[in-house]
DNA sequence: CCTCCACCGGAACGTGAGGAGT
DNA sequence: ACTCCTCACGTTCCGGTGGAGG
């Protein structure tokens, strides 16, 4: 038995992969060199460099939508500023904070403080008391500490608590001076923050742009360079990675998603070369993912909404008008019986059904017919079939499996 | 031009769970 | 251990409405 699989391992081992160093092509990566983000890049630095002159950079927000650069510009420059700080004996710490896993003021106090050396429990001190340790750590020595608080308005939706304590530090620091640097995809998030937060943060704002499709495929053709051997790419996986990244608004983060992807399924099926067809696939398989993600985490309740609106597109045919929202509540009603679950009314499947269409899974337009009425009119954005198993998953709604039998004339 | 359908969606309120403060 | 607060989830109530049919 070992022996076989020894054997197995080995085999898989030995075939050669087009894979020259994946790693290059996750989220997680940062490169030496930012394509197309000099502007940005230089600004940021513009500000950051009173840190090496012993001042206190003014605090900044840096705005974009999802893969645009922004942390990987942030990183960067954060990674730069060290090492120069570090050649210049200038004590210059930049300490960087994912909200969006460490998302309560607590926590985000015990993780700086932790930097330092400080032991906090995870949970049981007060407050203030982690935050009191935090200031002596720093204030400890002369420097200056940038903090960088990416996915702030996962931060902000906890309560400002820690950004408003946060932001006026400096007023009881003797040695050291902090400046923040707060990420957001979210353009509108600081209208939920107290204005004197707003202000101190916001003295300096970013604003990172999409990339266009050329932008892009700059992008992809240097990760390409490092991630895969020369070669394996078919002159066409590239451009078309790239115009399908930029139909999703520009977000770099899918590009790479598709050409890594691409190239995995290139390798399970022991191509040597990865050619059109397989970002095609891959462009299916990171849709289909990404759906069977969003339903397998959906609430019970709109589970069964959706399961209606699967179980009408299958039964209804084509040429017949589109789902309504009386439709879908009747039959949704039905199912509530069969699956013992509380009768939710009208009023609030409305607003799953808008929720279900804001995740992109269904679309709904509210239309008017006249004399009979004014409704939305709803139909499945994504694969009924596929769709359909996965929400047979959950333990209530797989009691639905045999529907037909159940309700018959329906 | 008016009516009136069948629902939309805002506002205010109720409830229970989970945290923070004391 | 206790209260107080906030938040998510739902309900009740109800004013609003585009346009086919009269």
């Amino acid at each position: 038995m070992t022996q076989t699989l020894n054997h197995l391992f080995q085999e898989l081992l030995d075939a050669e992969s087009i894979f020259k160093n994946k790693e290059v092509l996750r989220h997680s990566y940062t490169p030496d060199v930012l394509v197309h983000r000099d502007e940005q890049t230089k600004e940021l630095a513009t500000i950051l460099v009173s840190a090496l002159r012993g001042e206190t950079p003014s605090n900044i927000l840096i705005y974009g939508k999802t893969g645009t650069g922004k942390t990987a510009v942030t990183r960067y420059v954060g990674k730069e500023l060290e090492n120069m700080s570090e050649k210049l004996n200038v004590k210059c710490t930049v300490i960087y904070v994912n909200c969006e896993i460490i998302d309560t003021q607590y926590r985000l106090l015990a993780n700086l403080a932790r930097h330092y050396g400080e032991e906090i429990p995870m949970t049981g001190w007060p407050t203030d008391q982690v935050f009191q340790k935090f200031k002596e750590a720093i204030d400890a020595e002369e420097q200056v500490l940038i903090i960088i608080l990416d996915e702030i308005d996962k931060l902000v939706k906890k309560g400002d608590d820690a950004l408003y304590n946060l932001s006026r530090i400096n007023t009881s620091l003797k040695n050291a001076r902090v400046s923040i640097i707060g990420v957001s995809n979210d353009l509108k998030f600081t209208e939920f923050l107290d204005p004197r937060v707003k202000s101190s943060l916001g003295e300096e704002e970013i604003i990172y742009p999409p990339y266009n499709a050329d932008q892009i495929r700059d992008i992809l053709y240097q990760r390409a360079e490092m991630a895969y051997n020369p070669g394996v790419l078919d002159s066409m996986v590239i451009p078309l990675c790239s115009a399908l990244a930029a139909q999703e608004h520009g977000d770099a983060r899918r590009a790479l998603d598709l050409l890594r992807v691409s190239g995995e399924i290139a390798d399970r099926q022991n191509e040597h070369k990865v050619y059109e067809e397989h970002v095609r696939q891959a462009q299916d398989k990171i849709e289909v993912d990404r759906v069977v993600e969003v339903v397998r985490t959906l609430p019970t309740q709109s589970k069964l909404v959706l399961f209606s609106i699967v179980y009408l597109t299958k039964n209804t045919d084509r040429s017949k008008k589109a789902i309504t929202t009386g439709e879908v509540y009747m039959l949704y009603k039905k199912l509530c019986k069969i699956v013992d679950l509380d009768i939710l009314t009208q009023r609030r499947i409305t607003d799953l059904l808008s929720e279900l269409d804001m995740l992109g899974i269904i679309n709904s337009a509210v239309v008017s017919k006249g004399r009979y009425g004014r409704t939305k009119e709803i139909s499945l954005a994504v694969s009924e079939n596929s769709t359909y198993e996965v929400l047979l998953e959950d333990y209530k709604l797989s009691q639905l499996k045999d529907l037909q039998l159940k309700i018959g004339y329906f």
